[in-house]
DNA sequence: TATGAATGAGGGTTCATTCAT
DNA sequence: CATGAATGAACCCTCATTCAT
């Protein structure tokens, strides 16, 4: 019978889950594996998650609110909207390099299950976060006229997909740099702008 | 004892699959649903495919087959870069709109499960299109210098985010217009560009 | 559709299925194999047995007819006890070489399934013919008295595991000879005899 | 949820599992028939045997190596030839008393499934055993001189078509008297030896 | 707190049997 | 007579969850 405070078991379990959940998918990750991994008793897993359900919808929320905590801070920050949209997207690539394993996770799971409605305003609210700081970079000049909140959408499902390429290909890595290039710029030349 | 052609019965089980699997995933869903769905018997599944796994890979074939063939033609025809990478958007956004269901089964089981070579092979192969229709703007000067095949990658990342968050929220439509105004002209305005 | 005589039908199906039958065994055994090697379609095997059980049962007969009829004459036969012995063991050692597949048959499902009674049956009568010849020996004191009844259990029991031994080692090889010497001389020496 | 030791558990299913076995055969018996005998619940099953193949194996390895332990002692132990084959026999009929079960489970799956070379093996070896008293009994001058090797596989056979007929037929039993008289003496009556 | 034996619903798969053709 | 697609019960096995200890 292995000794430890409750708070550190817990955070075995979650370390665990992630692990087994990322590599093996919600459905196929077995409880078994789990408890395992945490170097703790099957029966144990459900001294601090209700099931299996729950234990997974954790993992979840603690990566989002981790991230969203971080955007919200960068777009509340008062600085130019070039400057806060770089630093949105890098808060983006450098989670795709931290944690690939979740990114999988999260995808995998994506739109079914559970939480499905959770993510959903997670991925809304990081849009609006961006459509305000596009907002802002129009009405400064910095940024052309355009559509705030399509551009949003448009930027955000990029993130995604940028993120996704990371996760999924090994031979994908898009710097900051290359990021920033591309959404600032596009691909014309000045002479094909006209 | 219903009777139908082969082909047609064929045909059912492949639309429930793509169906049962894509609103469950792969290890949640089941040959018992997707039998019922197709309006066959559970053994009838077994006169078409060998197992759940062969039916799986059949449905993602079929598609990126489909695609595959599509930008492949758009790649290959003589036209200006700037045309054949809006056409090549344009067979993305197409296929979001019309394979949510088959984007959210590609999605959920990459990286797991069965055909991950085949499907990194698809989207390697797809940036290769794209690289190459880069290059040849940049040659014609229609597109500004830039690394051609870091560019693929993020395009190719772009539209495949974008092609997630089509198929994922059901708030979000990107339309070839603003796709092609983000791609071509980026964010900053013409003052800001200097 | 393969036209042939209904017998010649029925005769391929028994084929198959005793091939199918011994090399499976019945639970294993599966209709589909036994028409495909019969050369005639699942349906068709269905149109000269009523079920698979039907089938086995009906190959199981044929043999113990045979072999029953074969015994039976040597037992009517006027001859010397020992000489009618002798042919008896050997009807069962030829047997046993010239159909290994339906003796593995025979015994992996004997007490089993189908056909219990039959078989009990089939063996009691053959123990009852062992029992006459012995009688008849030892009133004609070609063999010792002894009680006829056990002594016959005795040798039909000797035979079924020859033969046995016969059809699952290959490297046992058991000639009439050698039965007939052990059956009527036993091991000991003339010495130890006293 | 019934509390029983593990061992207690594990031995009530070797129970089950050999009543259930010898009287269905190996593919006929279902792991849900031998649980329910057994007292325990389907999933119990898998906590002690991987498989039900596992499950098979490890019934007939049980009664193998018993047997064969015990005819090991009595072939190494310095006694006649005579007494010794005597002991040697009378394990096996002992055997075929007690373990009817067994008999019908080993024989049934004998030349199929799993396991078929350990069988041969082993009936290899206990023939080899008998070869070696034969052996030391003709040296001995006590059995006539006879090849040992063949009487070894005459003898070995009729023990194991003895227990089977033991075992399969309620009406036969053979008793270690009636077993010795025919080994040892064969039928022929005295005058009939010349 | 912690354990892990026990449960049993439910999964993928097979195959004897039927019947429209 | 002959076919073989279709059926569905029943198989082996897994695993989330419970609970006596």
């Amino acid at each position: 019978m292995n000794r430890r405070s409750g708070i550190e078991s817990k955070k075995q379990i979650m370390k665990a889950g992630m692990a087994v959940f990322s590599q093996k998918g919600y459905a196929k990750a077995s409880i078994r594996e789990i408890a395992l991994t945490a170097g703790i008793s099957i029966g144990g897993v459900y001294l601090y998650f209700r099931n299996k359900e729950e234990l997974y919808k954790s993992l979840i929320n603690e990566k989002m609110l981790d991230i969203g905590s971080r955007t919200g801070i960068v777009a509340r920050k008062s600085q130019p909207a070039m400057h806060a949209l770089s630093e949105f997207c890098n808060i983006y690539l450098d989670h795709a390099l931290k944690n690939k394993e979740f990114i999988l996770l999260h995808i995998r799971e994506h739109g079914f299950a559970f939480g499905v409605q959770e993510k959903r305003q997670f991925f809304r609210k990081q849009r609006e976060l961006i459509r305000q700081i596009i907002q802002k970079g129009i009405r400064a000049g910095e940024f052309r006229r355009c559509n705030a909140d399509d551009m949003a959408k448009m930027i955000m499902g990029s993130l995604r997909g940028v993120v996704l390429s990371m996760a999924l290909d090994d031979d994908v890595h898009i710097t900051p740099h290359l990021m920033q290039e591309f959404i600032f710029h596009g691909l014309l030349s000045a002479s094909g702008t006209k």
